[in-house]
DNA sequence: GCCGTACCGTACCGTACGTTACGGCAGGGT
DNA sequence: ACCCTGCCGTAACGTACGGTACGGTACGGC
């Protein structure tokens, strides 16, 4: 028996993509209690193909993950005529799409099951989330945040530290809740006044003053 | 068929309160894949007895959380003769603690199965966890805030802001790295330096300045 | 001594689901 | 026209596990 798609190999036809998109939804709807024939029968597709494609059930739930990922990336900064408006901007940016994402139903829901599967896994669902959020975010973030220090904007001696601490501005409780099932009112407004807010404070922390930045609730 | 144990019904015996330790270290061991069989091997007590004590496997795991949760009370603080040190010190001591729970085998087990059961359940671990964990962090720590603002050491218009703002520059990324599987050196060093380190950037945001407090890394 | 209660150990049942196997159909090459 | 490949739909298999039933033992009350 072949193993099937290595993780490797990214040649996805564009019918596998309706596939993993048909397990995205399934995903978000019934977590995981997904099964096999339920994937199958929401894609129209034979579950032989299934296990053709993707191996066995960890299989196609590594490869949806991996799919979602890979639809998430871009939005990096541009390194040109830099001032404390635009690293302000960039950081409000950032906060605000990183909220967004964050909240959304296919992140909470791919969560959920990275964070149920963590550890005891040949895949390993819990690497491949943490790869592709937390890390990411870092190795997007930080080039801004150096480039904040490079031009006298901000003085901080270690940039992970200073990328935890933005994340913990940012994200606070807000995760951790919405994956233990808190109702959560996130609005497009709250986001924003969220992504304001921790950007004012990480630079109240990290920014070089000329004039006192005052709180901003 | 009798309801079995009541949720409001804590009489248990010692009997039962083995049981739940047995499924703790359970839990801890394999995660949410433990069987019935397996606890009532680990107990050595009969299935029979479990279906009798908890109603079914739901009610079993909601025991257990409720188990835990209740061994972790305690350490109030007091209000007595307060100033900036103690209020300081109270803080730290706070984050210190509390990181130390968070990073704990039995924890990261604990929030990983309420994470995967979230929403779907009859009895709903999520909620049960979020009650006993966020939630009552905050009540545990608003007292102190409350007192340091009435005091003049502190300003700020919403408690619950604060107490958010203080616990993203506390849990920062550690939680959802543990919760994801990923490999974490915690010591009790770097949880010392880290409950000092946040508890120092939440006064810079948040006290009232007599003299600037400089950064802490 | 006899009964009731509580419990252990284990065998058993039902079912859900992962996985495999098979029959049928459509299209493309020869 | 024939075959081969790839796929769908569905039936079937194997098993793990939640839940139940039952026999056996210890103990306290009478």
């Amino acid at each position: 028996m072949q193993p099937a798609v290595e993780v490797s190999e990214n040649a996805l036809t564009e019918r596998q993509k309706d596939v993993l998109d048909a397990a995205l939804t399934l995903l978000v709807e019934a977590g995981d209690t997904l099964t096999m024939t339920s994937v199958a029968r929401r894609a129209s597709c034979s579950k032989e193909s299934l296990y053709k494609w993707f191996g066995d059930r960890d299989g196609l739930l590594t490869a949806t993950v991996q799919w979602q990922a890979a639809k998430v990336r871009g939005v990096p900064v541009d390194p040109e005529a830099f001032s404390l408006t635009s690293l302000t901007s960039g950081l409000e940016r950032f906060a605000s799409d990183w909220l967004r994402v964050l909240s959304g139903t296919i992140s909470v829901a791919l969560n959920r099951v990275a964070v149920g599967h963590a550890g005891s896994d040949k895949h390993d669902l819990g690497a491949i989330v943490l790869e592709n959020g937390p890390f990411a975010m870092a190795r997007r973030l930080k080039p801004l945040l150096q480039l904040g220090r490079d031009t006298g904007l901000m003085s901080f001696d270690d940039t992970d530290e200073a990328f935890r601490t933005f994340f913990g501005l940012v994200v606070r409780d807000v995760q951790i809740r919405l994956l233990l099932g808190d109702r959560f009112e996130l609005t497009e407004a709250a986001i924003n006044r969220d992504a304001r807010r921790a950007t004012q404070q990480f630079l109240a922390l990290y920014g070089v003053h000329t004039k006192a930045a005052d709180d901003g609730h």
